[in-house]
DNA sequence: CGATATTGGTTAATTTTGTAACCAACAAGC
DNA sequence: GCTTGTTGGTTACAAAATTAACCAATATCG
């Protein structure tokens, strides 16, 4: 087929970088959905929720790069779960703002101390100053 | 919410890592939806093939680490796109031979071409020795 | 050989995502 | 006040991914 291979697509970045997060995504997923029956993208409500008390659902939509309507249903889902409650903003009625509940908060302690783990393990995979670029590198890519 | 920090979450090689996929496939995305409607799997199936010759599909989920329900959709739709051929083998009748037409190899090149710029491009935003830190803890991480 | 299990691959049914249309609350201009 | 436009969020419909069931070709074992 190739005659004179014109470029490494295994060495593409972007492809790297999705096999690289599809790998290291699926066992955490296991955790989330097996212990609180929850969806990716609920997971990622809660722990910007968790990490940076209450938002609006905008708020969430934009940290978390997120589109609007996903948001809704994860907010929705995490709603029924008992796991997050909304209030209505007094300053615009159309402000919900978004906040867990104890329960909620429970979740987000014990996902985010089995990422915690999860993290050393993977980050157990090179020495300490490869970690450092890395996770610098990653940074400026995703842009924060 | 947060009394005493637990962990930061925005740290989490994971969550870096699909953020960082997602931002940089999009615009390359835009690239072979446009020039040729293919989806994801379509595109990482054609590379596959283009980078490796003819392969099975079961080869392909290997490699491509892609389902094999996928894999069939991505390859029926890529030969009614006339980009593949399928030839049953001799030795074993289960097994389709997929190899790239003309057309397929040169949706390849053109795309193969495509992506190169595209990682120069995005190579550029830290020097020499973090990329190849980075490639190589990515590799690692993808088990690759 | 004949029954059973396995393998490569497709098809069908359910779930999840993406796109677009929609609604209510606010803001600005006049 | 009354348009017109924008913003936060939901809902409805189409596209796609996941899961499981399926079929035919081939191994395997008695």
């Amino acid at each position: 087929m190739a005659d004179e291979d014109p470029y490494r697509l295994t060495d593409f970045l972007p492809y790297l970088l999705n096999r690289a997060a599809e790998e290291t995504s699926l066992e955490f997923q296991a955790l989330y959905r097996e212990r609180y029956g929850m969806l990716r993208t609920e997971w990622r409500v809660l722990f910007h929720l968790g990490s940076y008390g209450p938002l609006t659902a905008r708020d969430v939509c934009e940290r978390a790069r997120l589109h609007k309507t996903k948001v809704s249903r994860a907010v929705a889902a995490l709603e029924t779960k008992r796991m997050l409650v909304r209030a209505v903003s007094e300053e615009d009625r159309r402000l919900e703002i978004l906040s867990l509940t104890r329960r909620g908060a429970a979740a987000y302690r014990d996902l985010s101390a089995a990422a915690q783990r999860y993290d050393e393990a993977l980050a157990a995979r090179f020495d300490a100053a490869e970690g450092r670029v890395l996770r610098r590198c990653l940074k400026r890519l995703a842009g924060l």
